[in-house]
DNA sequence: GGCAATCCATACTCTTCCGTATGGTTTCTG
DNA sequence: CAGAAACCATACGGAAGAGTATGGATTGCC
């Protein structure tokens, strides 16, 4: 028996610890982000930490810049694949809504806006994410300023749902009633 | 001249406490309330503090029982009186809208729900809320399923535009255009 | 096998912040 | 006006966590 779970590698390399702090990231917020808790975590000491980065803000760098790269290629890419732009709405909805668990990381980061390191981060990725929400909701037919605000709108509503049902615990939901919820949405929000 | 622009009340009471901490949480959230922060800018040391207060705790809840009453008969109370039910929703969208300002301190505790002291808070806060909105859309025609999914809908569009506009600086929206941006909320969210 | 680069442990320092102890000062009250 | 209660300052103790210094261990490479 182990510590961690972890299969025991004897060394780490600095991709090992960024991949720690996203998956600390996730469970317990940025604010638990201590170089001292993930060494134990790893199963070392702050020596090796101290080695692969020189600060603890480097390390929170590093992981927010291999979470933003990750969630390009990965929550994007697969999406822009739908060929029918009218089908392309609900199949979001519906996929984002099945697969919470890659927005862990973003719920945790949307209760580290203070931080002054992940804002920038957050920015853009919100910025991408609503863009292309935008052009979604044109190819569905809305004139361009509606399409911007139906976005604006959509994205908000994720947002907050990721706030009030993942973070906080808000009436739990069950499954029977949350896929209602999706298909309320997708009625509500995009158009016929 | 003065340290902080308050007008020198010589002696301090609980309450004094609990309003400043109140304004430091809405400026910098949860996570900067330190009282020896809080001393300094009231003009006075840690022993004023713990003559009020037994720990750092007891003024945080104190400071979120005093926001939690104030908001309730503040907020709720005025849209109550709002006799015809059609027109109770778009009102309620548009004051929301415009007075932003006592909403920061609810911003801020969005990105506290890791501290265990206001979860309870902010789920009572949120529950109360939603089950307003609930009865208000069955008021205005829905029928009560779709009554509850439109309520999560408008408070979660609601939570994520305060995180997206407020604390993050998403592409500073104009006065003209929010005001689009909330008719288009009303024009889909709202049942004609 | 031996040398150099890489990786890590141990043992510090420094800062920040919570909480306590204790005595002083102001204000209220009889 | 005197004593008590309310309020505050100063000076501690202690925990937590960032970062440094330095030497030991491990690995790749010639």
């Amino acid at each position: 028996m182990n510590v961690s779970s972890k299969p025991e590698r004897t060394r780490l390399s600095a991709e090992d610890w960024e991949l720690a702090a996203l998956h600390l990231i996730a469970e317990q917020g940025v604010g638990a982000l201590a170089v001292e808790a993930l060494a134990r975590q790893l199963g070392v000491t702050k020596g090796s930490f101290y080695w692969h980065f020189r600060t603890r803000e480097a390390l929170l760098n590093a992981a927010l810049e291999r979470w933003e790269q990750y969630g390009e290629r990965e929550v994007l890419g697969q999406i822009e694949q739908i060929a029918d732009p009218r089908k392309r709405l609900p199949e979001l909805f519906r996929r984002v809504a099945h697969e919470l668990q890659p927005h862990r990381v973003y719920a945790a980061l949307l209760k580290a806006l203070d931080h002054p390191q992940v804002v920038p981060v957050m920015a853009r990725v919100s910025q991408r994410r609503m863009e292309f929400l935008t052009t979604a909701y044109r190819e569905a037919g809305l004139p361009a300023q509606q399409a911007l605000n139906r976005a604006r709108l959509t994205y908000a509503a994720y947002v907050g749902f990721l706030q009030l049902n993942f973070t906080l615990g808000l009436p739990r939901i069950n499954h029977e009633e949350f896929d209602a919820y999706v298909e309320h949405m997708i009625a509500t929000l995009i158009p016929a």
